[in-house]
DNA sequence: TCTGGGGTCCTAGGACCC
DNA sequence: TCTGGGGTCCTAGGACCC
């Protein structure tokens, strides 16, 4: 028996999730996103494989998305609605008994003692289709980096085995950002140095890109390229770090006492889901986006921790006081921070 | 017509202490 | 009078992911 980590991916989640509960939909270009009107200020959250053929993807603004495909439907994100179904899909996922961690709403990692790790597999998503009718793939490897590139690869509702033995053939010659952990700028700084595909990363001057990178992730980066990294899948229930809220205006806000208003309405909000969590907040930040997009943040330490709307609504308004820059306001956020350690 | 919302982790620089 | 070298903690920012 061979120790195999499966990585589970739900195909098109937000997408799916909303052509279940509208039939009619199925077969359409479907763009999920924002409050649905593509005129206002938004991203794309998921696009239909029908939409992405447009060249519609996730993170692309509404606007954008509704001049490449008018004819797309749109609709607006319903956070509660995926959450309902991801619960659904984990728990038949648990129910198969493997060691599980999820990663967020649509993906996790599966720990299998196996020799038929594609019969496995193959019944993670029969299961997850019988319990939610939902469709995923999935990917087998190593550790943690070959299966989550290898359902990637697995995709739509496929199963795809990627390992030390078939990486470089397979990965080898396609560009470094297809890991994960290299995005637009890194791939950038990469390109720098002479290095563009995953075998250029994998035989790179460790130093070098050390120092470039820093000591942590320069090394990490190389150990990615050869297919290297943790096996390990945990089933320790998942402690956040830290809650937030923030709102993009549709319109820009001017006037300073609104900004102070929309701060402890934030901070109101993040004190309820500080509540919910159980645990007391000990830092609590704000964040501002000024019209030109330039985002700054400033924090400030609770004297003691604390859960209550009054002690976070000052906090966040004494954050809000270390900022100086009284130009117009795009977005604002709050983010409450939990003592990390082990209680 | 630009560029969401909710997260995580790492780095760099300054403060502070010995 | 022209001031070293560590270590650690805190803060802000950067990069990335879904």
């Amino acid at each position: 028996m061979t120790r195999w980590v499966l990585h589970v991916d739900l195909d098109q989640f937000i997408a799916a999730v909303e052509i279940l509960r509208r039939p009619e939909l199925r077969g359409l270009p479907v763009v999920v996103g924002g409050d649905g009107d593509p005129a206002k200020r938004g991203v794309v959250a998921t696009a239909s494989y029908e939409a992405r053929e447009y060249g519609v993807h996730s993170g692309l603004p509404m606007r954008t998305a509704a001049r490449r495909c008018p004819d797309a439907v749109f609709l607006p994100a319903d956070r509660a609605a995926y959450e309902a179904a991801s619960a659904e899909v984990m728990t038949a996922l648990r129910e198969l008994g493997y060691v599980t961690e999820v990663l967020g709403w649509d993906e996790a990692f599966v720990a299998a003692e196996t020799d038929d790790p594609e019969a496995v597999a193959r019944r993670i998503q029969q299961h997850i289709r019988n319990a939610t009718r939902l469709a995923s793939s999935v990917g087998i490897g190593e550790n943690r980096i070959q299966a989550k590139l290898a359902s990637a690869l697995a995709k739509p509702a496929g199963v795809f085995r990627l390992t030390s033995g078939s990486w470089f053939s397979v990965l080898g010659e396609r560009p470094a950002g297809v890991l994960p952990g290299v995005g637009a700028k890194t791939e950038r700084k990469l390109a720098g140095m002479g290095i563009r595909t995953v075998t250029e990363l994998a035989g790179a001057d460790l130093a070098a890109v050390a120092a470039r990178f820093g000591p942590t992730i320069g090394p990490w980066l190389v150990q990615t390229a050869r297919g290297l990294g943790s096996a390990e899948v945990s089933a320790e229930p998942y402690l956040p770090r830290s809650r937030s809220r923030e709102t993009t205006f549709q319109r820009n806000i001017e006037d300073w006492a609104q900004v102070r208003e929309q701060v402890l309405r934030l901070a109101a909000q993040v004190a309820q889901d500080v509540q919910a969590e159980q645990r007391p907040a000990v830092r609590i930040v704000v964040k501002v986006r000024h019209a030109p997009f330039r985002t700054s943040t400033h924090g400030h330490t609770l004297a003691e921790p604390a859960s209550d709307g009054a002690a976070i609504g000052e906090a966040a308004l004494a954050a809000l006081d270390k900022f100086t820059d009284r130009r117009p306001v795009r977005l604002l956020g709050v983010r409450a921070e939990f003592a990390d350690g082990e209680d």
